[in-house]
Formats: C-alpha cells, sequence, structure tokens
DNA sequence: AGCACGCCGACT
DNA sequence: GTCGGCGTGCTC
C-alpha cells in the first residue's frame, strides 16, 4: 500500500505529492485527507494523503511514512476538489490553496501547535459511603459529598476548596479524574427572536430562491439599504434548514461584528458557527471542527469562510457582494465570490448575491439572466430615500470655508436643535496627512516606498502605509529652512475643526486608529447608538451596514477624493461608498438629509449620487468601461515582476510583455510594462504589465508556461493576479 | 523552504 | 590544524 502525499513546502517547484509506503501496522488508520508524517531529506514533515495506491513504479527509494497524525478526516472530497479548483483558476500552488481552506491548527506544517481544549472533571471510583469511609478529613469529604451531589465536578472548582486533598484522594485512588474535550466559544442561551412578515417584494424574492432549492441557480438580491435582505436571508436560511440542508452565509469582515452575529443567533440559536479574523486560533479550530462534525447547520464568516467544511450544503448567500474584502490581495489570490459560484455548481444549490450597488459585472450577468435579478425598490417601514444636496466648494474656499461649508454648518445646527444624530464622512483616511512645504514644495517621503508619508498628530511623527517607516516632523523644512505648514485634511483635524465651530457639540471619532484595538469598533457604535454623543466622524467603515436610527443628517466632506485614486473601479467604489452613505440618514421616522461636499459639483457620478440614482450610474459607467475596455466587457489580468535589481526588474519585464504580445490572440491586449503604483516598496522594484482580453483560449497555457520560467528565476518574481480587483 | 555538503578565510 | 562563512543541490 502507497500513498501519494502533499507537503507544504512554499517553494512552487516542490508543490507536487511524494510517494510513501504504508507500514502494515497503519494500513487501518489511512485514509484520504488525513494528514500524515513523513521523513523528507533529513526532516520530517507533515502532509496530506491525497491518494491511496496499491502499486508504484518509481526510480526513487520509496521509504516508509511515520505515523497518522488525525483521527477525523481533515479535507473532504469537496475540500479536495476547491483546492485543485483554486490552483487551476488562479495558479497557485496547491499546498497554498489548502493552507488558505483549513485553520491553521489543521495545517500540514509543524510551526503552530494548536490543540484541542479538555476540561478536567472528578468522579467517584467507588461508592460514596465508602469513599467517606476512605477519607481522612473533612476537606477530603467536602470534596467527595461534593462530586456525589454534582455527579460530575470540575477539577479546577474542586481545587479552589483544597488541591492537596483533591491530589490525596486521586492518589490513594478513591476518585478519578476524566477528560473531556471542550469547545472554547460556547453558545449563551438567548431569547429566540421571531421571524418578520415580509412585504409582497420581499415574498417575491424568497418565493424565487425556495423555488430553486436543490438546483444551480444564481440569483442578485438587488435592494436599497433598508430593503430587509437580512429577513429574507434568514427565512430562506429556515426553509433549506428544514429542508435538512445546511447553509453559508459570506459577509465582508468590517460587518461581522457582535452586533450581526447576534442578529442570526437569536433567530437560530446555538446552530449558528462563526469564523473571522478577530477569533483566536484555538477558537477557529473549535468553531471549524463543529462545522465538520455536523453540529451546527449554518456558517456565518468572511472571506475565508466559504471554504467551510459544511457537509450537505443547501446555499451559499454572499451579502454586501460589491465589497472588495471578498478579493484575496495575496497569494492564493481568489475571490470568495468565484469559488462560491463553482462550489454551488458542484453541488447543484443556488447561490444568492446581495447588495444595494452591486458591481458592474454582476449588475451585467443579471440583465443576460446569468444571474436573475430580484429587486426591492422600498425600504421596509416606508421609510423614504434622503434628500441629496451637492455643495460647491469651489464657491465655499472663496467665502472663508474651507472645510464646513455654510449650509452644512446651519445643517448640523438645526440637527442637534432637534437633539438628531448627525454623521460626517471624510473619504478616505492619510488624504491630507502629508506635509508640503509651501515655500519650496518639499514633502517627505518614504526612503524604501516612494510614497508620501502621512502625519500622525497624536505622537507628531509621520509614517509610511506600506512598509511602516516612522520619522519625526522638524518645526522648519529640512530644504529650506522655511516654516513648515501643512494643507489636507484628516480625520483629526476634521474632529478638532468640527469642536471649534460647536464648542457644544459632543464628537465621536471613528478611523483606522481608533479601532486598530479589539472590539473597539463594536464599542464605538455603541456609543453613538446609545444618543450620549450628537456627531460621528470618521472614514469609509462608518458607512458600513450600520443602523442608527436617530441620525437625520450626513455630511460628506469631501466628495470627490476617492475619485482621483488612479484605478479603473474608482467610479464604481466612490458611488458605492457615498451613496451607501447616504443612506444612513433618516431610517426611521425622520427625514433625513444628505450634504454631499465637492469641487466638481457637475461630476456624473456625483450627479448620480445626488439623485440616488444606482441605474443612472450604471448606464453611465458601463458606457466609460465599454470605451475604455474594462470589466465587464473585457476580463483582467495583472501581472508584477518584481526585484532587488532595477536593471534585472526592467529587463525581464520587458522581455515579460513581448513573450504575451507574441503568444496571445490578436483580441487580447496587454499593457505595459509601467512602474506600478507604488514604484518600490520595502527597497523593491515592481513593473505592472495589464492584459485585456474576451476569449482566449492560449491564455491560460501561456501564463502557465510564463509562471513556470519564473520559477527557476531566483532574482526575479512573477506575480499573476487573475481577475485583479484592484490595478 | 531547509538541510547537507563543500570549499575558503580567520583564529585558538 | 579547526571553526564557521554561505554558495549549490536535493528532497519520495
Amino acid at each position: 500500500m502507497y500513498v501519494e502525499v502533499l507537503l507544504e513546502l512554499k517553494n512552487k517547484q516542490m508543490d507536487q505529492t511524494y510517494t510513501y509506503k504504508v507500514p502494515e501496522t497503519l494500513r487501518s488508520a489511512i485514509q484520504v485527507g488525513k494528514r500524515v508524517k513523513v521523513p523528507f531529506n533529513h526532516r520530517e514533515l507533515e502532509g496530506f494523503i491525497l491518494s491511496i495506491k496499491n502499486a508504484c513504479k518509481s526510480d526513487f527509494e520509496i521509504v516508509e511514512l511515520l505515523n497518522v497524525i488525525d483521527d477525523e478526516i481533515v479535507l473532504n472530497d469537496e475540500l479536495i476538489k476547491m483546492g485543485t479548483f483554486l490552483k487551476e483558476t488562479y495558479l497557485c500552488s496547491l499546498s497554498s490553496a489548502y493552507a488558505v481552506m483549513l485553520p491553521s491548527a489543521l495545517k500540514a506544517s509543524l510551526k503552530t501547535k494548536i490543540n484541542k481544549k479538555y476540561e478536567t472533571y472528578l468522579s467517584l471510583k467507588m461508592e460514596h459511603r465508602k469513599a467517606l469511609s476512605l477519607c481522612t478529613n473533612e476537606r477530603q469529604k467536602e470534596i467527595v459529598d461534593c462530586i456525589e451531589e454534582i455527579g460530575n465536578l470540575q477539577k479546577s472548582e474542586a481545587n479552589k476548596l483544597s488541591i492537596s486533598s483533591v491530589t490525596t484522594l486521586l492518589n490513594k485512588n478513591i476518585i478519578q479524574e476524566i477528560k473531556e474535550e471542550v469547545y472554547r466559544l460556547q453558545n449563551q442561551n438567548r431569547e429566540k427572536d421571531e421571524k418578520k412578515v415580509l412585504n409582497e417584494e420581499q415574498k417575491k424574492a424568497f418565493d424565487a430562491i425556495v423555488q430553486s432549492l436543490k438546483k444551480h441557480q444564481k440569483f442578485l438580491l438587488y435592494g436599497v439599504t433598508g430593503s430587509g435582505k437580512t429577513e429574507i436571508y434568514m427565512q430562506v436560511i429556515e426553509e433549506v434548514l428544514n429542508q435538512k440542508m445546511t447553509a453559508l452565509v459570506l459577509i465582508p469582515e468590517i460587518s461581522l461584528t457582535p452586533q450581526f452575529v447576534s442578529n442570526f443567533k437569536a433567530r437560530f440559536q446555538n446552530q449558528v458557527a462563526i469564523l473571522h479574523s478577530g477569533l483566536s486560533d484555538g477558537e477557529k479550530y473549535d468553531e471549524w471542527r463543529k462545522i465538520s462534525r455536523g453540529e451546527v447547520s449554518i456558517v456565518i464568516g468572511a472571506r475565508s469562510a466559504v471554504f467551510a467544511p459544511l457537509k450537505n450544503l443547501g446555499i451559499i448567500i454572499i451579502d454586501e457582494e460589491h465589497s472588495d474584502s471578498y478579493k484575496q490581495e495575496n497569494n492564493p489570490r481568489y475571490n470568495a465570490i468565484e469559488v462560491a459560484e463553482y462550489r454551488t455548481e458542484i453541488n447543484q444549490i443556488p447561490l444568492v448575491l446581495g447588495s444595494a450597488t452591486p458591481t458592474l459585472e454582476r449588475m451585467a450577468k443579471s440583465t443576460k439572466n446569468i444571474y436573475i435579478r430580484l429587486e426591492l425598490k422600498n425600504r421596509v417601514n416606508q421609510n423614504i430615500l434622503p434628500i441629496c444636496t451637492a455643495i460647491d466648494m469651489t464657491c465655499e474656499i472663496k467665502k472663508g470655508n474651507f472645510i464646513l461649508s455654510e449650509r452644512l454648518k446651519t445643517e448640523i445646527e438645526s440637527a442637534m436643535s432637534r437633539h438628531e444624530q448627525i454623521i460626517l464622512l471624510l473619504n478616505r483616511r492619510g488624504f491630507a496627512t502629508t506635509i508640503t512645504c509651501s515655500n519650496c514644495g518639499f514633502t517627505y517621503k518614504c526612503p524604501n516606498c516612494d510614497i508620501t508619508l502621512t502625519y500622525h498628530k497624536t505622537n507628531h511623527n509621520l509614517r509610511c502605509h506600506y512598509c511602516g517607516f516612522t520619522t519625526f516632523k522638524k518645526e522648519q523644512c529640512p530644504k529650506c529652512k522655511e516654516d513648515l505648514n501643512f494643507y489636507g485634511l484628516g480625520t483629526e483635524k476634521l474632529e478638532q475643526i468640527v469642536k471649534e465651530s460647536f464648542p457644544d457639540i459632543k464628537v465621536l471619532r471613528m478611523d483606522a486608529d481608533t479601532t486598530r484595538k479589539k472590539n473597539s469598533y463594536e464599542a464605538i457604535t455603541s456609543k453613538f447608538k446609545s444618543g450620549e454623543y450628537d456627531l460621528l466622524l470618521g472614514t469609509q467603515m462608518i458607512s458600513k451596514g450600520l443602523d442608527f436610527p436617530r441620525v437625520s443628517l450626513v455630511g460628506i466632506i469631501n466628495a470627490d477624493e476617492s475619485l482621483n485614486i488612479p484605478d479603473f473601479r474608482s467610479g464604481e467604489k466612490t458611488f458605492s461608498l457615498l451613496y451607501q452613505a447616504a443612506g444612513r440618514a433618516g431610517r426611521k421616522d425622520t427625514l433625513g438629509n444628505v450634504i454631499l461636499q465637492t469641487y466638481n459639483p457637475n461630476n456624473p457620478i456625483l450627479k448620480c449620487v445626488e439623485e440616488q440614482s444606482y441605474e443612472k450610474f450604471y448606464i453611465y459607467e458601463m458606457n466609460i468601461r465599454k470605451k475604455l475596455k474594462y470589466p465587464p466587457y473585457y476580463f483582467l489580468i495583472s501581472l508584477k515582476v518584481t526585484s532587488k535589481d532595477y536593471d534585472e526588474c526592467s529587463k525581464e519585464a520587458i522581455k515579460v510583455a513581448d513573450y504575451l504580445r507574441k503568444k496571445l490572440a490578436d483580441t487580447s491586449i496587454v499593457l505595459g510594462p509601467t512602474t506600478a503604483n507604488v514604484f518600490k516598496m520595502n527597497n523593491v522594484y515592481r513593473f505592472n504589465i495589464i492584459i485585456k482580453y474576451r476569449f482566449d483560449n492560449q491564455l491560460r497555457m501561456v501564463l502557465k508556461e510564463l509562471d513556470k520560467m519564473f520559477i527557476l528565476n531566483k532574482k526575479v518574481n512573477l506575480e499573476i493576479d487573475i481577475n485583479p480587483t484592484k490595478i
């Protein structure tokens, strides 16, 4: 008996299976998907059994494997299939594919050892009365009585009474220890939340999805903010559970707050498992085992939860489909939505994607009925959309209002007088906080990354957002010795300005800095919800999926900022961000008011935001994508050539681009090489090449070939990103 | 990736 | 003489 074993070696050259002989004694324990320990080139390594065979002819001397690590299968058939799917689709190594699918406790590497958690209980080894007679003091009797009364007593509890007595009782064999596996995350009982009555639109969407259970059908649930998508998800899941199947729900990491999770747990009690980055490795391992053992039937999680080992899967639901968090930006560069499309297809079950501002790709597919579009036009409770007004900041500046326009100031005042809450959105962090000398134009730049450093007021230092390089700000310009001033605006500065303009206002700030600590995101939102603050200001994160019923005014300080990011999706990103932020205003019986401050009041994207019209935005943006040959009209592939050696890097990048131009069909467009957005990062030079294509059956083969060529090149590195979300 | 082997300079 | 620097090559 022989097995093919996949080892987790980082080198792509080594991404293949190795054959080992199974010793007679281990034959019964061998199963595909379990991990084994094997000897490998003077080392001992762990690897996954990918296949079992009876014979093997080989030029190598086949050695025996050492032992079988798992009792239960780690990689089931479906996970194995998804691994090969990742390798084929994203050209990553098979071992990196399995590594991303599993909690670190189950990875095939010896580095991290995470164990199951056990609770030790004490029980009597004999009849109660006999045990008492063997006790030599009152303490021991007390413990024996306690065990008799409860049945199984936690050892830690008994130790609190008297450690020495417990040990004596154990030594004298009067009592014994029983170890039991426990999960780190325990479900607390909570009041059950009853389902709500669906309105007509919701009912229609619900019916359409439920009718497609046990079929592979893709749905786009396109519904304005507050139209009650979550309630549809929950009722569909209830139906899936009724049919003895399980459900997988993906949401962006940022929305995975205890708030959202407790909504689901209130409805489905302890049938829910949660997977997200906030859990410790031990907690992730425990949640994973609950899922794998079939102890839960619903999984809620972020991107990587798409690999949750649910058996008998009945549906995958992905909320906030437009979020870029579903794409992994490092290897393996997979997109959870594409994986979900594959997984629902092999299981022949429905996939539901929900969004108020779908990506153009998905919306386009829904016009071709690849996705069935289910539309929710009305907000539940008959709430109406807010009124949105654009303010031309070029006029305001002439009046001396650099940051807060006249109109926004009066609106803030009147909202405060009505005791309603206010949200101010500052588009993009780090916008302002660059230091520029107004005399000579000097700016601080990162010596490693070639990007402008951002200024942090709290400790007067300057930081590089890419590599973390930190330096201190000087009072005078290092170049011309004039006083250094700076313009631009960060959340801290905005907070200060608001406080100066409205001395009585209570302001809460939320951005990447104030939410760094665990649970601080949740803490800030609940503080604001409680009503002790008047105004919440922050970056993108305040616009996501939060429901603040008392907010009646949303001010967007610099609406155009994100339009200037050099990325073809910046229009889409801006629209989605601003539209969703505007949706925060007026959710329960207060009419919402949105003030949109901009330097380009005639920008078509901002016009669409002002009119709150996704449809207009869609038509406008599709036109641009068509003209410029971007998705959904063309597919994209981005290649990055990187090296510490500039000459070598540039030489190879040109060679790659030439090679692609020669090998690919005329219908494919090869752009570049150009220097990457961040040209130099951590002293590594980077060049970009972009492929735009519609149909090209040569493409995959050419890319594989190219990838193989660069495995052997030690000086220059090639990264391939299939369907990138940023270029 | 790691680990051995091997070939070269520095030092008890 | 030996210790240890890291370049090269191999791993069922």
